[in-house]
DNA sequence: GACCTGCTGCGGGATG
C-alpha cells in the first residue's frame, strides 16, 4: 500500500466507519483492515445477527468489535447509547481500557472500566450518568445486579451491543453458565434482545459453539473465523528415560530424568524468548529454581522467570516484563496463566514439558509462538518415560506419555481440538442466580423464577420437579422464605449471603496462606501444606526459609536461604481426555510408520510401545489378563471409562479407570466379559450410578442441593451411559472394528534446530 | 482430577 491510497476505502467496509475512526486507524499507520475486521464491520453495523469473531490472540479481534460498535454508538443520542464489554480477567480490562480510551475520545464516547479495583466513586459517576462502552467482569455484573437491582433498567435502557471476550475461558464452565444468565437478565430487564458478540479462540467444532454465545438460539448466529495463514510449524519431540526406581533423596528433589529434562531446556533455549509449559506449579517451581541455579553457576545473568496463579501479582509482571523488554533473552515457566491473552511480545519457542492438557491448550499455546511475519511456530516437547521393568504397569509399557503427546500433535497438525462439552445442570450456579434475582427485585414468585431463569434462561436442562426441590432445600435451610402471598423473599441468612462479596464468584476457591518476605508478598499456598518455622521451600523459583507461622493471620513469613522443598500444591495430573485423543494414540501405536518428529530416545521408546501393543495383540485384544487383575482397554476417553468403573463398583468389583484402561481386581477375563454383556445390554439409570459415587461436592453451592439433585447434577457432568453401552456393544457382538482412517489433511511438519 | 479466574460499600481523613 502507498500513502497515497492507504486504504481500499471503496472496495472494503472501512468506508462504513466513522469518519472519525476512518481517521484514527490512518494516522495509527494501518495499511490494511485485517480479514476478519473487514467482515465483522457490516454484520456488526446491521446487528441482526450475534456474532462470533474466532481467531488466535492478538489478531485484531477487539478492533473488529470495536471499530463498528464505536461507529454505531456514535450515531445513536437518545437514550445514552451504550455497548457491554465482559472479560473474565481484569488485567484484559485494564489493556482494552488502554487501546480503547483514545479511539472512543475522538468519538466523545464514554468509557467505563468496572472490576474490584476500580474505585466506588467511578462506579457512582457511571450509575448516575450510563452509557458508552462498560468494561466488567462477570462478577462484577453479578454484583450490579444484586446491589443496584432498582436502577439497572434506566441504565442498561440503551444497550446496544454486549461483547464477551475470551469465550472460549467460559464454555462450560461455572462461570460461563453464571454469564448466560446474567445477560438474559440483562436482556428481560429492558424487555428486549441485543446483539452478542464472541471473540474467541477457534474451537473445534464451531457449529456447536454457536450455542454457547446464547443457549436457546434464537437468534441466528453468523460466524468469522479468521483464514489461518498457512504458517510453517515446526515440531520436535524428545524422549527422557527415569530410572524404574529412585532414591528418597530423588523423589524429593529432583530425578536424574527431569534434571536432564533442565539441562536441554537451558542448552536449548539460552539466548532466545520462550515459554515453558510444566503440567503443575510444583514443576514450574522445580524448573524455575534449578534453571535459575544453572545461570547462576555459569556467571549469566537469569533468563528463566516462573510464572502461576499462586504468585502475587508483582512477580507475575516481573515476568511479564522480562519478556516484553528486548534488551536481554527471557523463558517463562508457566502454567495455564500465560495461554490466557496478557501482551507478552513475540516468543521464538514453546516447550511442553509432559503430555499436554488437551489439543485445544496446546494449539493456544504454540499460538504465542511464530508471530513475526516468516516465522515458524515451533513446538518442542520433553516426554518422560520409565526404564522398562519386570514389574512395569500398562502405562508405562505403552509409553503413555510419549504417546498421548504424539497422537495430540498429529491431530493439532491436522486442525482437529475438542468440541465444546456436552450442557451440564449447574445447579450450584442456579442457586446463585435464584438467590441473586431475589437480591435484585427484592422477591419474585416461584412461576416467576422459573420463567427467567429456566424456561426462558440458560438452565433449561433442570426439570419442574427439580428445581420445586431446590426451592423446599432453600426454605428448609432458611435461606428464602414465602410470604402469605406466596411471594418467595430472601430469609436474614440469604440476605447476609447476598450481601457479602464473596456471593458474586460462581466458582469456589480454597483458604491459603499468603507467603511473605520482609515487606514482599511473594504468593500464596493451600493451608494444607504443612510449614513450620525452620522449614524450606522453593517458591517463586527461589529458596526459602520460614521464619514463622501466623495460623490466625495465614501468613508465613520466609528468610532467603539455601535449602528447599517444593511447595506441594494438591491435585493429581490430567483433565479428562477426549476419546478422539486415544483412537489417536491407538493408531499411532498400531501403525509401523516412523514418526518424523521424535528424537533417537523417543524413536526407541515408541519402538517399546509399539512391541508391547504387538505382543499383547491388541487389535484384537481389548481384555487383558494381568496377574489376578483385568485390563479393559476400550481406548475411549475418560468419561466413558469413568463411567464403566462406576458400573462395576455399582456391581461390588473392585474397578478403577486408570487413563488408558479400566483395571478391575482379582477376576478373570471370562468373568469380566459376563458382566461386560450384562453392563452392555442392561437398563442402567445414570443418576443411581452417581447416588453411590463418594465426594460429589465439586462447585461452590452444591452443598444446598438436594440429594436427587446433587446426584442429577454429577452424572449430567460425569457419566455417559449411552457411551459406555454404545463401545461395549459394538466390542461383544460386532465382527471387525472400525478404526480411524488417516483422513483429512495432514499439515507437514518440519524440525527445529 | 491438571490449570485458571473474581469480589461491596462505607467511613474517615486529607486535599482543593
Amino acid at each position: 500500500m502507498t500513502n497515497s491510497h492507504p486504504l481500499r476505502s471503496e472496495t472494503t467496509s472501512f468506508a462504513m466507519l466513522d469518519p472519525r475512526i476512518q481517521h484514527w486507524i490512518w494516522r495509527s499507520g494501518w495499511t490494511e483492515l485485517r480479514d476478519a475486521q473487514d467482515r465483522a464491520i457490516p454484520v456488526i453495523l446491521e446487528g441482526k445477527s450475534d456474532l462470533i469473531i474466532a481467531a488466535s490472540t492478538a489478531s485484531g479481534k477487539t478492533e473488529a468489535a470495536f471499530f463498528p460498535i464505536l461507529t454505531r454508538l456514535g450515531r445513536c443520542s437518545d437514550p445514552p447509547p451504550l455497548a457491554l464489554y465482559v472479560s473474565p480477567l481484569k488485567a484484559l480490562i485494564n489493556d482494552q481500557w488502554r487501546r480503547l480510551e483514545e479511539l472512543a475520545e475522538a468519538l466523545e464516547i464514554e468509557v467505563t472500566p468496572w472490576h474490584g479495583d476500580i474505585p466506588y466513586s467511578r462506579k457512582k459517576r457511571f450509575l448516575a450518568d450510563p452509557g458508552g462502552c462498560l468494561l466488567i467482569t462477570p462478577e462484577s455484573l453479578e454484583a450490579m445486579l444484586c446491589r443496584h437491582g432498582h436502577a439497572l433498567s434506566r441504565v442498561f435502557q440503551g444497550l446496544q451491543y454486549v461483547v464477551v471476550d475470551e469465550l472460549h475461558a467460559f464454555i462450560g464452565t461455572e462461570r460461563g453458565m453464571q454469564l448466560l444468565s446474567l445477560l438474559h437478565r440483562v436482556e428481560s430487564l429492558i424487555g428486549r434482545p441485543v446483539m452478542r458478540i464472541g471473540l474467541s479462540a477457534t474451537l473445534g467444532d464451531m457449529t456447536l459453539a454457536k450455542k454457547v454465545l446464547r443457549q436457546d438460539g434464537s437468534r441466528k448466529v453468523a460466524l468469522i473465523e479468521s483464514k489461518s495463514a498457512n504458517q510453517e510449524l515446526k515440531v520436535l519431540v524428545k524422549g527422557f528415560v527415569e530410572p524404574a526406581k529412585l532414591t528418597l533423596d530423588q523423589s524429593k528433589t529432583g530425578s536424574p530424568a527431569r534434571a536432564a529434562v533442565a539441562q536441554d531446556i537451558f542448552d536449548v533455549l539460552r539466548g532466545t524468548n520462550n515459554l515453558v509449559f510444566p503440567n503443575s506449579r510444583d514443576d514450574v517451581e522445580y524448573y524455575s529454581d534449578r534453571l535459575r541455579r544453572m545461570c547462576e553457576e555459569r556467571g549469566f545473568p537469569n533468563e528463566f522467570w516462573p510464572h502461576h496463579g499462586n504468585l502475587s501479582k508483582e512477580i507475575r509482571e516481573e515476568a511479564e516484563a522480562a519478556l516484553k523488554q528486548t534488551e536481554r533473552p527471557a523463558t517463562a515457566i508457566c502454567t495455564s496463566t500465560l495461554e490466557l491473552g496478557i501482551d507478552i511480545g513475540p516468543v521464538r519457542s514453546v516447550v511442553q514439558v509432559g503430555p499436554p492438557p488437551s489439543v485445544a491448550s496446546l494449539r493456544q499455546r504454540l499460538g504465542r509462538s511464530g508471530r513475526r511475519p516468516g516465522e515458524p511456530m515451533i513446538l518442542r516437547a520433553d516426554c518422560i518415560e520409565k526404564e522398562l521393568g519386570a514389574d512395569s504397569g500398562l502405562s508405562i509399557m505403552l509409553r503413555e506419555g510419549l504417546s498421548t503427546t504424539v497422537a495430540m500433535i498429529r491431530l493439532l497438525a491436522r486442525g482437529w481440538c475438542e468440541p465444546v462439552s456436552k450442557s451440564q445442570l449447574h445447579a450450584s450456579t442456579l442457586v446463585q442466580q435464584i438467590l441473586s434475582v431475589l437480591a435484585q427485585y427484592g422477591g419474585a414468585h416461584a412461576q416467576q423464577l422459573w420463567e427467567l431463569l429456566v424456561t426462558t434462561g440458560p438452565f433449561s436442562a433442570v426439570s419442574a420437579p427439580q428445581f420445586g426441590a431446590l426451592l423446599q432445600k432453600l426454605r428448609q435451610n432458611e435461606i428464602i422464605f414465602q410470604d402469605p402471598t406466596g411471594l418467595i423473599l430472601l430469609a436474614p441468612k440469604g440476605e447476609a449471603m447476598t450481601q457479602h462479596y464473596s456471593f458474586y464468584a460462581a466458582f469456589s476457591t480454597d483458604d491459603e496462606y499468603t507467603i511473605v518476605s520482609g515487606h514482599r508478598t511473594l504468593g500464596s499456598v493451600p493451608l494444607s501444606r504443612p510449614l513450620y518455622p525452620g522449614g524450606f521451600l522453593i517458591f517463586a523459583g527461589r529458596r526459602w526459609q520460614v521464619i514463622s507461622v501466623s495460623e490466625e493471620g495465614r501468613i508465613v513469613q520466609v528468610n532467603p536461604a539455601g535449602g528447599g522443598n517444593l511447595p506441594g500444591f494438591e491435585g493429581a495430573l490430567g483433565a479428562a481426555l477426549h476419546g478422539r485423543v486415544r483412537e489417536e494414540m491407538r493408531a499411532v501405536l498400531r501403525s509401523s510408520e516412523a514418526v518424523p518428529f521424535l528424537d533417537a530416545v523417543g524413536q526407541r521408546l515408541l519402538a517399546e510401545a509399539r512391541e508391547t501393543y504387538a505382543r499383547y495383540d491388541l487389535d484384537k485384544n481389548w481384555l487383558l489378563q494381568l496377574g489376578s487383575d483385568v485390563h479393559i482397554l476400550l481406548w475411549t476417553g475418560d468419561r466413558i471409562n469413568d463411567t464403566l468403573a462406576l458400573a462395576l463398583q455399582t456391581r461390588g468389583l473392585k474397578a478403577a479407570s486408570e487413563g488408558l484402561s479400566v483395571a478391575v481386581k482379582g477376576i478373570s477375563a471370562d468373568e469380566a466379559r459376563g458382566i461386560l454383556l450384562a453392563i452392555g445390554r442392561e437398563q442402567i439409570d445414570p443418576i443411581r450410578i452417581a447416588a453411590g459415587v463418594q465426594n460429589k461436592i465439586r462447585e461452590k453451592w452444591d452443598g444446598l442441593l438436594p440429594n436427587d439433585l446433587l446426584d442429577a447434577c454429577y452424572a449430567s457432568a460425569n457419566i455417559d451411559v449411552p457411551g459406555v453401552q454404545k463401545v461395549l456393544r459394538a466390542k461383544l457382538n460386532c465382527g471387525p472394528e472400525h478404526f480411524w482412517g488417516e483422513n483429512g489433511k495432514t499439515h507437514p511438519i518440519g524440525l527445529p534446530k
